[in-house]
DNA sequence: CGAATGATTGACGAATATCAAGCTGCGTGG
DNA sequence: CCACGCAGCTTGATATTCGTCAATCATTCG
């Protein structure tokens, strides 16, 4: 995974030396959301804003992990890789959603632009440094731990019990809810990543994914819009089939 | 999931009104590990100890969740079901284990004695209180939580990515590692759970995990020996197939 | 000793992977 | 502006792994 380090070469901060989170528009969804005014100063101060193209990495596996992550708008995706090149993605983060829980000395995983992202970089150690003084902020990160797994913990029942079809229905209802959570609409729903990524985090092939998007579309479940989005018709009937009831 | 109510029916402390933790033999694998005399005096007094037998509950998913545990001795698996039956173990906790990070006003999965099983079990209003008090105790509560995550990250990676053989013998070797952990050897491993216990652990079904135990006995890369302990004679060629190399 | 429960093995089937061939949409350059 | 080429997506034919159904064996516990 030789990578072009991005990593040293951020976007500069437009706003300068003044306080870059009053303008983020993901800060109630974020970390952030539980700082006053004085410590989102502090923050501020060890925050760099980047700016990624698609496919550009943002961390990689086995690195020493010297930053911590806030999305603030596009999609990354997090995976991890087998010798022989099988790969399955962890998870895809989106505007407010925390990078770098996970992780000891080195990063337990690779990290990747789907589309355009804009990230707020945090040095690690002035990171932790901060999270010992603002107990709200490690309190909140508790928390977002705590959700993590949960997610994690729906996702090894899709992975080890679901069918095709279900983990496909599972996965566009999980993008609806994340969307609606971040203020849009339950449907339709916006899918940046390609057919490959979704075999990925689903653990099938993309001829597979592929397909069942096709069935899906014979049967009514679904409607493929322009711009990569899915209408869902009828949620609660998909909620249903997601479970295999 | 009707069951006897365990819960309100502990165990009387044998120790009484004295700290109990001061006997405990798991403390130092424990988050109690972080904890000064004092403090271990304070966490005490919220603690009971239990003793379950097999297939007894701990905790059922969709309960209010008004307790949280450690585990000091024995084997608990957690899991959750589908509406029609199928069960994915979405993990399996030993002594010193903590259960209960992943959680919101309801339990998110149900937890079931494997063996006999002796917890520690705390009031979580109570518990919350005191990890207000104690940062140390919730530094180490988020160490928990992210040392979990990347367990559960490995776990997608095999549930997604990896043939029966390489979940298998991931799973001998990742009890082998958490076996010496606790203070044991790398081999013979320990099974306290039924094959239909591990089949929804790795995404398969009991014949093909009693089929691929045959395999690998045939191998002579496993040998199965009496109480359920599973000998590992090449721990490092075993890596190797685990990850497909 | 016999019943029950769990483990193993076998025969067969089904879901999904693999291999291969078009198709679609889009950016590029003539 | 259109043709080309490329990457990603779709569809089809076939292969394979693992699941299902069923019988036997092993072990424990009354």
């Amino acid at each position: 995974m030789a990578t072009i380090d991005l990593n040293r070469a951020p976007v500069a901060n437009p706003l300068g030396s003044l306080n870059p989170c009053a303008a983020c528009t993901v800060r109630d969804m974020s970390i952030c959301q539980v700082l006053d005014e004085d410590e989102l100063q502090r923050l501020a101060e060890i925050a760099t804003n980047m700016t990624l193209d698609a496919r550009q990495p943002v961390i990689d596996e086995g690195e020493a992990a010297a930053f911590l992550f806030n999305v603030t708008s596009g999609t990354v995706k997090l995976y991890k890789l087998l010798p022989d090149g099988r790969r399955q993605i962890t998870g895809f983060l989106y505007g407010g959603d925390f990078l770098g829980i996970a992780m000891n000395e080195s990063y337990a995983y690779s990290a990747e632009a789907v589309d355009k992202v804009t990230l707020c970089r945090f040095s690690r150690p002035k990171f932790e440094n901060l999270l010992t003084a603002l107990p709200n902020l490690e309190k909140r990160l508790l928390s977002a731990a705590s959700n993590e797994l949960v997610q994690a913990q729906d996702q090894m029942v899709l992975l080890g019990r679901k069918t095709a079809k279900e983990k496909i229905i599972s996965f566009l209802l999980s993008l609806s809810s994340r969307q609606e959570a971040r203020g849009g609409a339950l449907s339709p729903v916006s899918l940046p990543m390609s057919r490959a990524d979704i075999a990925d985090y689903l653990g099938l092939t993309t001829e597979t994914v592929s397909r069942t998007f096709s069935l899906l579309k014979r049967q009514k479940d679904i409607r493929l819009l322009d711009g990569g989005m899915v209408d869902l018709p009828d949620i609660d009937a998909l909620k249903n089939l997601a479970d295999g009831y």
